[in-house]
DNA sequence: ATGTAC
């Protein structure tokens, strides 16, 4: 049993007990409280509030659910003297996240014949899977050192992209910090041949329409127009990140950095010390891979729409990547006072409001696109974010489960649930069928729900609803 | 999320 006090339109208290050094902070509506199961994600909650160097709140966004350590769409700033780094706090999927395309023609203009030639060229040109790689190039060391440099740009540079690409990802596309000698050579070999690959489970390529608009203004300067194509695209940094992921936590319990911890798997550093900055230097390196991957992915895309459909790569455009699975050092407001701290945000995203000078200019008028996919039949929106300091700048990343894996597979079993999703207007092609009984929409939450929670919230504003179409999966 | 138990 939880004592949630209600303190702000859909913000709740989990006030401070124990050892905990911050109460937490829920981000839920009432509606979306009673029908959570909110046991073992506010235990992670709470665990998260007892780590050094802990500021503000523990906080929980309303598609929460269990992760490794910490919650999956949980937030956590820590002092950058006194405070740690946790890679449980970031995930194993460094770097995972989201990018938006627009596409210069309305959705309801592709006839049905050329959907299909569009959902196959986008299957065959884009890995998907498990361990799927058979990427076009197999990264050498050199790569390796390049991608820790430049970032998204590396893969442009190489014929992956538009220049302008890069100033529509977060961070240009470039974590400062990465450092390939802080990686292991199992986690290079895992991740040659993945660059420009979606991998399983979430991750997925969809084009489908924009269905509503909430802030036309908004959506005009950013090219988003109602019956518009778009492309959402979602995955990470795959077995790199992974690997980076687990060589820290296996190093850091070694080193005994689990001791006295409630649960060991929020094992941490101190973000000063040498361990702690190894791993801030490696995962720098996954986050700059998962740029990108997500990159290439692009790029893929835009070379299928043009064979599919002959568009050409310039009426794609990149509206924003954000990342969802990382740590960053940024400046917030605390008690009155610009501070350097460093976020952890694990299934949550940034969301700078209007005038934040780290944001390009088209973003600074308007505030940060904040992309929240939903389920793969119903529906993702597109939010401004507003720069609430409260959450550090950040917001939910998605609909969030409402059951699990298993239970999805189980509840679909013996069922057919391509033609399920194709009575919903989507067709599917993924590379495995587990993948699609896992994924199907009931196991998620309803994502309009979550949003509107963030709303009321004051994290982001409701730009614009899209519906997909065409999916692609693992 | 993941060479889903290196």
């Amino acid at each position: 049993m939880f004592n949630l006090k209600k303190i702000n339109p859909a913000t709740f208290l989990l006030p401070k007990e124990g050892k905990m050094q911050v109460p937490g902070l829920v981000i839920a509506t009432e509606g979306l409280i009673r029908d959570m199961d909110l046991e073992e994600p506010l235990k992670q909650v709470k665990n998260v509030a007892e780590l050094p160097g802990i500021l503000g709140y523990s906080i929980a966004m309303p598609d929460i659910h269990w992760g490794y350590g910490f919650p999956i769409g949980g937030v956590a700033a820590m002092d950058v003297r006194s405070g740690v780094i946790s890679p449980g706090g970031v995930g194993y999927d460094i770097n995972c996240g989201v990018r938006l395309a627009t596409v210069d023609i309305p959705f309801q203009s592709i006839s049905q014949g050329a959907r299909q030639r569009l959902l196959d060229a986008l299957f065959r040109h884009i890995p998907s899977g498990m361990g799927k790689g058979q990427s076009r190039q197999t990264l050498s060391d050199g790569d390796y050192k390049r991608i820790a440099k430049e970032g998204a740009l590396f893969a442009i540079n190489q014929g992956y992209g538009l220049e302008e690409d890069v100033m529509h990802t977060e961070s240009r596309g470039l974590i400062q910090g990465a450092d390939m000698a802080a990686v292991s050579e199992t986690a290079k070999e895992r991740g040659r041949g993945q660059l420009g690959s979606i991998g399983s489970g979430n991750h997925f390529v969809e084009v489908g329409s924009v269905d509503t608009l909430y802030l036309p203004d908004v959506a005009e300067a950013w090219n988003i127009k109602k019956g518009s194509t778009y492309i959402l695209i979602h995955s990470g940094s795959r077995g790199f990140g992974h690997q980076i992921c687990q060589d820290t936590l296996d190093l850091y319990i070694k080193k005994g950095f689990a001791q006295g911890l409630k649960d060991r798997q929020l094992v941490a550093a101190p973000i000063e010390s040498a361990e702690g900055k190894h791993y801030l230097a490696a995962m720098a390196a996954a986050a700059n891979f998962a740029f990108c991957n997500r990159q290439v992915i692009l790029h893929e895309v835009r070379e299928a729409f043009l064979e599919a459909l002959g568009i050409e790569q310039h009426q794609i455009k990149l509206l924003y990547d954000v990342c969802h699975n990382i740590a960053k050092f940024e400046k917030h407001l605390i008690d009155g006072k610009l501070k350097e701290v460093c976020v952890h945000r694990k299934g949550a995203t940034r969301a700078f409001g209007k005038g934040h000078p780290e944001l390009p200019p088209l973003f600074r008028q308007t505030g940060q696109p904040v992309l929240v996919p939903g389920d793969m039949g119903r529906a993702s929106h597109i939010l401004v974010g507003k720069g609430n300091p409260t959450t550090f700048c950040s917001c939910c990343h998605g609909a969030g489960r409402a059951r699990s894996r298993i239970q999805s597979e189980k509840a679909w079993k013996g069922k057919d649930p391509l033609q399920y999703m194709s009575s919903k207007g989507v067709s599917v092609k993924a590379s495995s069928m587990k993948t699609i009984l896992e994924e199907m929409p009931d196991a998620y939450k309803n994502v309009d729900e979550v949003v509107l929670a963030v709303q009321e919230a004051g994290l982001a504003d409701m730009v614009a609803k899209l519906k997909p179409a065409l999916v692609v999966k693992g």
